[in-house]
This record gives structure tokens, C-alpha cells and sequence, in this order.
DNA sequence: ATTATTTATCGTAATATTGCAATATTATAT
DNA sequence: ATATAATATTGCAATATTACGATAAATAAT
């Protein structure tokens, strides 16, 4: 098959996944770090900053985009992308409540 | 191609992207979830809580626990899974630190 | 108008993932 | 010893992902 079953998930579930889904590619990772570490809107060299061809950053974009993780928007001749923010407090809070029951009830595991 | 780059990115950062693609289905995210519901060793029916086949469950938890998000201990007839905690403390480390970070300089951006 | 510059899209090859039936393995129960 | 139960592995088909060259599109600079 090859194709995920979402249907018989819940809606957090598959927007976690998604999410983690657009996480999981060492280039994407770079791509939030670097966003981070500019923290602004003018950033017009995430090419020059990976070592992967400019399709290859563009489409890796384009699926954090797609995500929700970023946000892009034309600015003259560059584009402007940055972080979108609500989607990371949602992945602090959702480990912080795993991490929380996991403190809660210890022991009882391996 | 559709092999990944790793060796062009920091261990760091080849590892979160190992770690969130672990969780980039909800198939594996519904597992971490009922593991830490029952939050017990000795849960030998995950297969009947998804709606998926045996070996495809199978798979997912071979999965997980190569990411290194659970552990697996033989316990007679079945098996002991559960999550390894210090993986979600990263992640929540992780996470805070960019929540932090975007706190601080919030602003000059979109 | 022509020429850079920047980003996106298309097309395509290589590889990975998802899912399951069939089967194997291993331990428990009879 | 044989049957039952639980999990793993194999093999395979369908689909997705990754990567990049070639090319397009759109703005900026000359």
C-alpha cells in the first residue's frame, strides 16, 4: 500500500502525526533552527545555509508550509518565511502532558 | 533518489528528525498514547486497540522502538512494551527551548 | 528591453513506507 | 507431545518521499 490510514485515527492523533511527519527529515529540522536562530522575515539564503539543491529546500519548504510550521509570504523579490508559533506551543504542551504523566505515575514500568 | 542526506546535519539535529519521524504516524502516536494510558509492562494487546493487522502493528512498534521511544522486554508469552522516558524529556527540552527562544524575540516576524 | 536573481514547478530516478496475507517463532496450556 | 496464544518475519503490491536537473515565473537591476 504505502498510504496512511488516517480515518481511523483521532484528529489529534493525525495532526501530531503531521506535524512530527513534517519533523522528521534532518533538512527540515535545519530549516527551523536556522529560522530561529535569524528570528526574521528577510531570509532569503536557506538555500546557501543547506547542503541540498535549491528544489530540493524548496520543496522541503513547502511541505513545512504545508504542515502548518511556517509561514511564507512573498516580500519584492525574495520570500519571506518565519516560524509559526502556535504550532510549536502545541508540541511544548502536548510533551510537557506526556512528560507530566510520566513523572505522575512511574514506577511501574520496565 | 529518496534516501536522506544525514550525514550533512548535526547529530543533533538528525536525531530529533529520527525521533519526530518515529511519531510522523498516528498509528505510532495512538501506541505512545495507550502505552501511557495503561502505563503498565505488561500490555499485551495493543494489536486489538488498533485498527490495524497484527503485523502491521508489529512493525509500527519495531519502529518506535528502533527510534528508541519504547522499550521491549520478553515477559512470558508476551511481550513488555513501554515508553522510554528520556526521549520525551528531550523532546520536551527540545520544544520548550524553541517555545523560549520565540518568546524572547518575538516580534519582527510576520 | 535585457539581464540577473530568486523561488517554484515539472519530470524522473532511486529509495522508503505502509499494509497485509502467509508463515515462522516462542512460550504457555492441555 | 500437541494445541493454543502472542508476537515476529517474510514477501509483495501500492504509494510516498527524497533528490536534482531542467525549466518556468516573477521581481529587481542595468
Amino acid at each position: 500500500m504505502g498510504a496512511t490510514n488516517t480515518e481511523h485515527f483521532t484528529d489529534k492523533q493525525n495532526l501530531i502525526a503531521t506535524i512530527a511527519k513534517a519533523l522528521g527529515h534532518p533538512a527540515r529540522v535545519a530549516i527551523i533552527e536556522y529560522l530561529l536562530k535569524v528570528n526574521s522575515c528577510i531570509c532569503g539564503d536557506i538555500v546557501n545555509e543547506l547542503p541540498l539543491a535549491q528544489p530540493t529546500v524548496s520543496q522541503h519548504l513547502k511541505e513545512l508550509k504545508n504542515a502548518g510550521l511556517i509561514k511564507g509570504e512573498i516580500e519584492g523579490n525574495s520570500i519571506c518565511y518565519c516560524i509559526d508559533e502556535k504550532v510549536f506551543k502545541k508540541l511544548q504542551a502536548y510533551f510537557g502532558n506526556i512528560a507530566t504523566k510520566m513523572e505522575i505515575k512511574k514506577s511501574n514500568c520496565c
